[in-house]
DNA sequence: TGGACTAAAAGTGTATACACTTTTTGTTTT
DNA sequence: AAAACAAAAAGTGTATACACTTTTAGTCCA
């Protein structure tokens, strides 16, 4: 089971999700993705229902698929599991850090700064965002990466629609502090301020705004 | 989309997995499965997908799927996700608990105690497991709610493997201690009463003990 | 007897067919 | 011109067909 096209459509579609080329609310027809892809509308629907677990999209009966559109209620409880999580996992980093994870989390810092200057939405969105599952990664807790991963990415939606470059660059100077706290291992600095962090993330997104569905086959190129 | 019937199977798999009738490791056969639930493949197949999303069995290419098996490394995982998640939730049910909220778990611990008592292993364990959702959902926390319920799902194979009535008894009382602490808004104690808690279930599975694979029709009746 | 090879059986992966539902479009009526 | 209705089109939900892979069973040979 569990083809590699299926992942190809899954793949595909989180990335024109998550970069925003596919607006919330733009109806997924089968067909149409089955011609694009190539494939039968078995392979899409597999990939749709995978979508629907992972929450980018909605899964209406009979009505079909829409990209979601989480509601700012529901990106308040993802933010506050991941301030649960993430004041924690800042802790228990703390305590065991080494070297070797301290330099890991210096790179990727510098790597954020390097798409944060040069204006790189995608790559910006995705680097913010893992270095939180870097974090759990380097912790060698596999199931809270794939956790996070999945709460980041969920939220992904909302918090791109609304980010702004001065936001990026805020948290990118965040996470170097959170690092500097960490290769100091004060343990009650990082987590207060993995939890600053993540309270001013979630701020940027308190307001309402609304975008027009897309045009699937102009989003998927 | 996402039919009832489909919705159906997954229940029923559920139970019989989280109730151990079927074992790890026994194959599930898609045609069987189509035959006992009298609908076609298709219907199966979404089960399984989904089952094997919430990881409660495997599917391999071809091979087909299989209970899950989940390694004692990967419990240990996701018991160190449940402690930084429940840690935090319970300092934050105290510094928010209302008496109504208190009555709510008191009244569940009850019903736990209830199980114990009368030996109702499948009661007892997914009332001991519920208590921890509960207190999500008290908080309004659905998000959280659904993530627990997941976790705590996944280990389920793990902790029924493993519980004996002894330990069914002795984490019934350690809810019963965490309500009183939450109940007298002693933040720290709670979140140390359930650390504590987490742990002890814990080390009830670090031993591997090995179960021969079951019979489908037997198992689903 | 036991191991290697082979043919048959069983099983999975994908496409397609068709029934039924929703949406769209065009027509009629007020 | 707008609302209500009807027919057609598009789309989803489920079953089935068929190609391809894995497993099983049987046969032959050492």
């Amino acid at each position: 089971m569990e083809t590699s096209s299926t992942h190809h459509i899954v793949e595909s579609l989180t990335r024109a999700i998550v970069e925003h080329r596919l607006h919330p609310g733009t109806k997924l027809a089968e067909q149409k993705l089955a011609d694009h892809f190539g494939v039968s509308r078995t392979l899409v629907r597999q990939a749709l229902f995978q979508l629907s677990q992972n929450r980018l999209i909605k899964l209406e009966p009979a009505r079909g698929a829409f990209v979601a559109a989480p509601s700012v209620e529901e990106a308040k409880q993802v933010f506050a599991v991941r301030r649960m999580l993430e004041a924690e996992m800042a802790r228990a980093f703390a305590r065991s850090s080494t070297p070797a994870r301290i330099k890991a989390l210096r790179e990727h810092v510098a790597q954020e700064k390097l798409a944060v200057q040069q204006q790189d939405v995608p790559s910006r969105t995705e680097l913010l965002g893992d270095f939180h599952v870097r974090m759990a990664e380097l912790m060698g807790n596999q199931v809270l990466a794939e956790l996070l991963s999945e709460l980041i990415s969920r939220c992904a939606l909302i918090t791109l629609m609304y980010q702004s470059t001065h936001a990026a660059e805020h948290s990118n100077d965040e996470h170097a502090e959170i690092v500097k706290a960490l290769a100091a291992k004060d343990e009650e600095l990082a987590v207060r301020l993995m939890n600053e962090h993540l309270l001013h993330v979630e701020e940027n997104l308190t307001f309402d705004r609304k975008l027009p569905a897309s045009e699937l086959s102009l989003a998927l190129g």
